[in-house]
DNA sequence: ATTACTTTGTGCATCGGTTCACAAAAGGAT
DNA sequence: ATCCTTTTGTGAACCGATGCACAAAGTAAT
């Protein structure tokens, strides 16, 4: 039994949820212009996507354009924030304060908006107790009890990779379900948790295939067109 | 026409390139421990895909197996590892000392296999002339002499996003064709020129739409089943 | 009101990727 | 030499995502 009057159908493709945050930057950009309504040839040429990707990713959120005329911009930051998430702020906890750690602590785009770091935690004695983008760093002894009680609901694993999974394990079981992993290192946990893997010699790596491709293939493959 | 007398066609889909850098670290790991040979079930859930996608991968780069035995470690990496381009080393160029560009700099996963960090460089003369990672920091006016100087073929930019734009220009002006962009912009590039982006703050929002799911959707969807 | 124009929302064909399931190939045992 | 076990490599069905192309829905002008 579906509900005939909910507009919008639960259950937006994952395809579409990860370039949400794209269009969400696009907008506003344009909103900090002034700029009151976008058409989706726009919109979808600053977010670099072609528009009709763009029109039927926003007609899963619901109806929200105005044939003729387009998107109003504020209106549509709401509506793309609030499916996202992000009209609630999230306390987010780092863990591992090595170069990635601060880095991730001191970056702008990354507390913006939604997201408030409430936490950084590390094993050494030596950066325990600094003060971090204005934040005291914690013993990763006291991870529990830090989770519980500044309500830390996402975890960003910025360790070594030899120490990810056993401290993946404690914030599991400490009750987090949302994890962002910059270790390279394939974390185990239950279904019920999500994992998201940033790793940055992955994406070198796919440059370097293709750079391959452009560098050798000419000399290398006689037979490519 | 094709060439018949090639085992591996040319044109590995993009969904089994991404993965590659995934087996090879699992495959890393199991070289590191002794073990001589791996089936496909073991390789797989040691990367954390299924068994039938690894198989299928591997397929594509050639017939690299053995019925009934599996893979040997040693030749699996070397193929792969050249299938990428990991048998040269790759000289990179960093621009950006800021926060993010020193971890980059430090980041060991980074310089591991087959890349090089060649040069650093930064607009801001406070840090022009550091020692980072044993390297010096240079001058973006230096850029296209850097460049051209030290063979640098992939550039990752870690500018903010204000900058990201116009030294992008200069650094595909001087004859790059691989970027690794940080700076949460669209680049416009010309068709030859392959950027990759990594958005941290996009994971963050993917991760925060799902957490929200979880939490809030039993309590808002009564009609979920 | 009617016409002309713009732009959304979507049905449909297509494409790339995933998964299943099994024949083919290899090794070991008898 | 034949049989049995293991495991690869792949054909084929399936699934989700993409992009085209157009009807529907709106605005503006006459």
């Amino acid at each position: 039994m579906k509900s005939p009057s909910h507009p919008r159908d639960r259950g937006i493709p994952d395809a579409t949820v990860a370039r949400l945050p794209l269009y969400l930057r696009a907008l506003h950009g344009l909103a900090e212009r002034g700029i009151p309504t976008v058409s989706s040839e726009d919109l979808a040429s600053a977010a670099g996507v072609n528009s009709a990707k763009l029109r039927k990713d926003l007609s899963h959120l619901g109806s929200y354009g105005t044939r003729g005329v387009g998107y109003d911009v504020e209106y549509l930051v709401y509506q793309i924030s609030r499916e996202l998430g992000l009209t609630q702020d999230w306390a987010v906890a780092i863990i591992g304060v090595g170069n990635l750690g601060r880095a991730l602590a001191n970056y702008g785009g990354f507390v913006s908006r939604g997201f408030r770091i409430a936490a950084m935690l590390d094993a050494d004695p030596e950066v325990v107790g600094d003060t971090i983008a204005g934040l005291n760093v914690d013993h990763i002894d006291d991870l529990e009890a830090v989770i519980k009680r500044r309500g830390v609901s996402i975890v960003v694993l910025a360790t070594p990779a030899a120490a990810a999974q056993e401290v993946c394990d404690r914030v599991v079981a400490a009750g987090v379900t949302s994890i962002l992993n910059f270790a390279p290192v394939v974390l185990t946990v239950p279904d019920s948790v999500d994992v998201r893997k940033v790793d940055l010699s992955i994406e070198l790596q796919i440059l370097a295939f293709h750079e391959q491709r452009k560098a050798g293939g000419p000399l290398m493959a006689v037979d490519t067109q």
